[in-house]
DNA sequence: TTGTATGCGTTATCAC
DNA sequence: GTGATAACGCATACAA
């Protein structure tokens, strides 16, 4: 089933049949043109994308690395990009991480080896490296969630520190000096981001910080409920708690719901990334909501402009915080800390 | 950078070259290996898998079409899957459906174009001629969440009728006789299943059908919430729904928050597919389970066995019932529900 | 309007 | 042990 069988079979050249079915103006008189397309369309005849990108230098195929395709977050990026790739007759490759460092450089090889157009990835650390060698490959390389200090190409992210800041400012302003910090593995530049972000905001506050209480755990649900349960098991807890990100956040949440810990009279609670359902428990967690579409949008429309002028831009986005009911003035106002 | 490349720099042919990087036996001798090895290291040489493809009849991609990667049951089939793919130097091309038929069968055809080696798809109808077409083109297809009549290929499924009949069973042994029902759209077969299993589920219990408990949705949040309105808009509403997929149980428990609607004391609520965080919400989901590691195990280790010998089995895996806080027995236990 | 020829990067078969 | 050589399916520059 290639293009020489439908030569064949209408006895025509194989060049003629190609431009026929790429639609190639003037192709062929419009007798031959339809039975040409008539052929194939009996046969079935379905293109081989590999013969055809070999060929032109273009795969057609994008590729996607993110930490975790089951956080909503990436999974909307990822259902928007690809609407958007249909379109044009483009194909996702997507490869999940789990944020593992080693799996990110194998699947970009992967993804190399299968000569993208474009990846994006979601980086995992700060280590250029197998990012610059697929860049010399030719392919254009687009950052999501974090950059990578040396790799100069595009990236959308959000406005870490200063998010973070406003969920700092809002707690120290309920009366909160106690607060925990939980951060993923460090090795990725929001997440230091986000870090600067908390000791600023309690800079601004007034209030030394105390490194028993930022915690560096590993993004991952269970993640968050260890590093809540040693964050409360200190001589002077926290009266509130920012995750860095969703699944930690959750974390926490199920660390209070099993060990009674009223949310938000005896914890605050604060999340980096809402989820759909944070609305729907008791009580409604507060988060910092990224502009998700809009990310998805921009991610797409980047993906899809082969404009490759510009160096390299970060396009920072704002996010929000959406006050639910998961932080209130802490227990004991500001002063009699010490009775825990 | 090919392997012309590498072979003009060793001094060998390119013969060679591809014999050593592939680690055909007996390649060359011990030094030329070497230096070639050496060179391919240096010059960061990564092979074209598109040429590989061409040439060998394999691509080393498998196809996945799902109704929504960000169902965590897709999602968690999708990771399980990449990872077991991983380690065969093999890609995974993703695409979602929206459980639109459509889309369905324009993905379909990208995947053939990219000639995966393995397609596998949630299919979102019961016409079996794009997935036959794939077959033809030498495409393996292998299906999930349900079957399509006359498509005899290998499917994981989950006993469908077996397990709806499993919440009926418990609603009607509460006392429910106004059972609701939110199907999707029922070009499925499975969701047919479904709906089988709450009519026998209902006609054990000697209830009569009505019609009007039944609602066809979409399979989403919104289309439960809607669902969910027009059944409580009856003159005589449900004291129970079953809804048959997890996102449009959410839009049940939507609405009824939204309207003062108590569950499980004014409305129980079971959903088809359980979700994460069912049992942090106030009251706690019943939700029937599917084993989803054990699918997305069986799924990965039939892609991986090429062992193209049984015509098509149907693995069909049992749900469990979690029986949480979402179902009680009804306000007026079975007799006066004309008083609505 | 149509056909011929060439090459994309690989792998595999055969010689040497 | 190594190297020509052909072929995979397609797109295109060029010739007719």
């Amino acid at each position: 089933m290639t293009l020489q069988t439908i030569a064949d079979l209408t006895g025509v050249s194989v060049s003629t049949v190609s431009r026929v079915l790429n639609k190639v103006d003037n192709a062929a008189s419009p007798e031959t043109a339809h039975r040409i397309e008539a052929a194939a369309e009996r046969l079935g005849y379905v293109p081989n994308a590999q013969a055809a990108a070999l060929r032109t230098g273009a795969s057609k195929v994008v590729g996607l690395i993110v930490a975790d395709i089951a956080n909503p977050f990436f999974a909307t990026i990822a259902t928007t990009l690809e609407q958007s790739l249909l379109e044009r007759g483009y194909g996702l490759l997507v490869a999940n991480t789990g944020n593992n460092t080693d799996l990110e450089r194998r699947y970009v090889t992967t993804m190399a080896q299968n000569r993208v157009e474009t990846l994006v990835v979601a980086p995992t650390s700060n280590d250029p490296r197998h990012l610059d060698e697929a860049r010399r490959l030719g392919i254009r390389i687009l950052l999501i969630d974090s950059r990578v200090d040396g790799v100069e190409v595009d990236c959308v992210l959000v406005d870490d520190e200063t998010s973070i800041r406003k969920a700092v400012d809002h707690l120290t302003s309920l009366g909160h000096r106690q607060i925990g910090y939980i951060s993923g593995h460090q090795r990725i530049l929001s997440d230091l981001d986000r870090l600067r972000g908390y000791t600023r905001g309690l800079a601004a506050a007034g209030i030394e910080g105390d490194s028993e209480l930022v915690i560096r755990s590993d993004f991952t649900e269970l993640g968050g409920f260890r590093a809540a349960a040693r964050l409360m098991a200190l001589a002077e807890p926290p009266t509130a708690i920012v995750a860095s990100n969703n699944f930690m956040a959750t974390g926490v949440l199920r660390y209070a719901r099993a060990n009674g810990i009223c949310i938000p009279e005896a914890l605050s609670l604060v999340s980096f990334d809402d989820l759909d359902w944070y609305d729907l428990v008791t009580p409604r967690i507060t988060a910092l909501t990224q502009p998700i579409e809009a990310i998805g949008k921009l991610v797409s429309d980047l993906v899809s402009n082969t404009d490759d002028t510009a160096p390299g831009v970060p396009y920072v986005l704002p996010t929000s915080l959406t006050l639910r009911d998961s932080t209130a003035p802490p227990r004991h106002p500001t002063s009699s800390d010490k009775e825990a």
